[in-house]
DNA sequence: CCTAAAATAT
DNA sequence: CATATTTTAG
């Protein structure tokens, strides 16, 4: 019943790097005992990519998804990766998106293809073509055509996306230190940084919105209104980004979280990100052994779209998951990607990215927020404070203008 | 190397 | 038509 197919594991290798648990339907391309494993080289096993817990099944959405054009490979590699991955190929199909399913073995070809292409230098650059041939004509991919390979943000893969921008902090956060703390071999530089670059963009709308949002509350209480859409958590629900710490949207109710098919009507997101592009893999009925279950990104909604259900990822297989509460937790971290997990790591951080709730880290305001926030106090101090903020007290005030020479304060002159 | 913007693919 | 990802340019 499993959609995966033993065979098709025979010669994978897995993307993390010292874990190969979480094969996914992607980034099947043969490894390369010699060139991958790079930094994470201690684990960097032909064993241990290799990944024999694929066999059952389980399909991670972690891998991105490959998909190489064929032509690519019009050179001449040796032989080096000739795995067989013959496959079956009635078997997984890709994308169990609409219509378009590429046959496996399609698949595997190009990622043969891909992956000589690619995995040329075993540390941490890989390399891909791209060609752009005729770009004039968009024509499809089949003819002559080089398909590009693009990326399967899957939640799992964005997940670890998030966790090392957040470990690095958003300063330092550049595509080769995430992609270093991703540990997942299949992305490139570019990858992340195109990632990086979506994942910029809707933090800033989220925080303008949120800004507005902050704004419009803050009116509101000036004219008595109650200050309902509060939010007291600082959370979002779009698993993007850490809403700020000011105002917006109360947080889902526990039971929203636990069931995203109710979830997803209390919020109305910036329609960013549009939907998922729903990357097959299926969702495990075991989890691997040293990985967190995926439960963080099938716990919560969609990261793309906040009110919109996302789930069953499912393409031919197995019925829809629905989480438990137990599976709604992460399980500590293990061995799978060390190398880029720092201990601390695993530890306040229950459940991140899309959506769900949000570590311990993301509580804190990000900066932009903050900064928003006093920015928007300083332009319109008529204005009431956002909640989180006091007014500083008399005698910090008195203080700190004696400070600066100032001994006397005019009466305060109530204004009218 | 990084970011922003343009080009493409879906 | 909108969004996601890649590719190009600075």
């Amino acid at each position: 019943m499993l959609a995966l197919s033993p065979a098709r594991n025979s010669a994978r290798g897995g993307c993390f790097d010292g874990e190969s648990e979480f094969l996914a339907t992607s980034c099947d391309f043969t490894i390369n005992p010699e060139e991958n494993f790079p930094v994470f080289a201690d684990h960097g096993d032909l064993l241990d990519i290799i990944d024999f817990d694929d066999l059952f099944g389980v399909a991670g959405d972690v891998l991105p998804d490959l998909e190489i054009d064929p032509e690519i490979l019009a050179g001449d590699f040796s032989a080096s990766s000739s795995s067989e991955k013959t496959d079956s190929q009635g078997e997984t199909n890709k994308k169990g998106i609409s219509g378009e399913v590429v046959s496996k073995r399609d698949e595997d070809e190009r990622a043969m293809s891909e992956k000589m292409v690619n995995y040329v230098d075993g540390d941490s650059n890989r390399k891909r073509k791209y060609s752009s041939s005729s770009g004039s004509s968009k024509n499809n991919s089949n003819e002559g055509k080089r398909k590009v390979k693009k990326v399967d943000w899957t939640p799992e893969l964005h997940r670890r996306f998030v966790d090392a921008v957040e470990q690095l902090g958003l300063e330092k956060a550049v595509p080769s230190r995430i992609l270093e703390l991703m540990g997942v071999h299949c992305l490139t530089r570019h990858n992340v940084a195109s990632h990086l670059q979506k994942y910029r963009s809707h933090r800033k709308h989220l925080l303008a919105r949120e800004a507005e949002a902050a704004n419009w509350t803050r009116k509101r209480h000036i004219y008595g209104l109650d200050s309902t859409g509060v939010n007291i958590n600082g959370r979002n629900k779009n698993g993007w980004i850490a809403p700020a710490p000011t105002i917006g949207y109360a947080p889902p109710p526990p039971a929203a979280v636990a069931s995203p098919a109710i979830h997803h009507h209390h919020f109305r997101p910036l329609h960013v990100w549009g939907h998922p592009t729903v990357n097959q893999s299926v969702i495990p009925h075991v989890f691997p052994k040293h990985l967190p279950p995926p439960s963080s990104a099938m716990a919560t909604p969609p990261f793309w779209v906040s009110d919109t259900p996302y789930w069953p990822r499912v393409q031919n297989g197995p019925a829809p998951y629905f989480p438990t509460v137990a599976t709604r937790f992460r399980a500590p971290p293990v061995a799978g990607f060390p190398q880029a997990m720092p201990p601390h790591h695993t530890v306040s951080k229950p459940d991140h990215g899309y959506g769900g709730s949000r570590s311990l880290v993301d509580l804190h305001p990000s900066k932009e927020s903050v900064d928003a926030a006093i920015g928007d106090v300083l332009t319109r101090p008529w204005l009431p404070l956002p909640l989180g903020l006091k007014p500083p007290a008399v005698d910090g005030v008195m203080t700190e203008l004696h400070r600066h020479g100032v001994s006397e304060v005019p009466p305060t002159a109530p204004c009218a």
